[in-house]
DNA sequence: AAGATGTCCAACCGCTCTGTT
DNA sequence: GAACAGAGCGGTTGGACATCT
């Protein structure tokens, strides 16, 4: 044992902000092959300039694989309203009665939506209308074509939405710790997603520009048949990424897990697209 | 069209909790 | 029981994007 409480990393030596995709895909690559035992030697061991925390904070709160993303159903809402008033900032018991949902997301959702919302108004009916009007949190702009559960992809009924490669549903294996986990892929892949934000390579973008038919329209609420054949086209640049980057790997765990890794970030892709804005056309 | 302002969310920070020696 | 390391938690912030003027 040393003497003193030793810093968690070195501030200096550590790369911080926005995590790109190529540090997604050790990460996750990383934790496939060997779990996360521990953290703080992790980043080194997986050759990540990241802190230990950092790398806990991406795969809890974005890369894990039943990570819930998208729509909070009003029955999520609703449940986090009760747990709040009851236990109060506990997020992560909150959390635990929310699958798939994060501390951090629904702290977040709490914060940037919730909270206003019951202060200006105690009547939640009014103000689903009013969320409803002003697309708030750009998750309910399917709202019209989806009932509360629809995003839901547990508790519900279990939505089976044939995705390219892999399906709702389909079950997947991991490391968790020692302990192998045997996890249910949940619906992740959602149009609505298309809004996040990410920062992205410029080399990746010249690589993109190289993909026939890969054109982000002005709507990203593009029609779904539309984006899945986007989402091939996507697919495949993946498939050459994952080539380029030597993470390519015959353990069907992993592909899994990039498979899992690829269709997050395409959506963040899709929306840096459709933030800038700009064609994608043939070198 | 462009600058100002607002909104949202991923990530960071620092503290607490828990397990280990 | 004390000291420590590592993990977890909750508050906060920075930056990207959206909307307004």
């Amino acid at each position: 044992m040393g003497k003193g409480r030793a810093p968690c990393c070195d501030k200096t030596k550590v790369k911080r902000g926005q995590w790109s995709y190529d540090e997604d895909l050790k990460l996750i690559s990383f934790i496939n092959k060997y779990g996360h035992e521990n953290w703080r030697s992790l980043p080194e061991q997986a050759g990540l300039l990241r802190c230990g925390k950092s790398c806990r904070l991406r795969w809890i709160n974005y890369l894990r694989p039943d990570v819930k993303r998208g729509n909070f159903s009003v029955e999520e809402e609703e449940t986090i309203i009760k747990l709040h008033q009851s236990i109060g900032s506990k997020w992560s018991k909150i959390a635990s009665k929310l699958p798939g949902r994060t501390d951090n997301e629904i702290k977040n959702v709490w914060h940037t939506h919730l909270k206003k919302r019951l202060s200006s108004n105690t009547n939640l009916n009014a103000d689903r209308d009013e969320a409803a009007t002003k697309g708030s949190l750009n998750r309910e702009e399917t709202s019209q074509e989806s009932s509360p559960n629809a995003s839901m992809s547990s508790g519900g009924s279990k939505i089976s939405s044939k995705e390219d490669g892999v399906q709702i549903g389909q079950t997947f294996q991991y490391l968790e710790g020692h302990s192998e986990v045997t996890k249910t892929l949940q619906e992740v892949d959602k149009p609505e997603l298309l809004e996040i934000s990410f920062g992205v390579d410029p080399e990746i973008w010249s690589f993109i520009n190289g993909l026939d038919s890969f054109q982000q329209p002005e709507n990203s609420l593009a029609p779904r048949a539309y984006q899945d054949s986007q989402e091939d086209e996507v697919e495949k640049w993946f498939k050459h990424l994952e080539t380029e980057l030597g993470l390519e790997e015959n353990d069907s765990q992993q592909q899994r897990s990039i498979v899992m890794l690829t269709k997050n970030h395409r959506h963040h892709h899709l929306g840096e697209l459709r933030a800038l804005d700009k064609p994608l056309t043939k070198p």
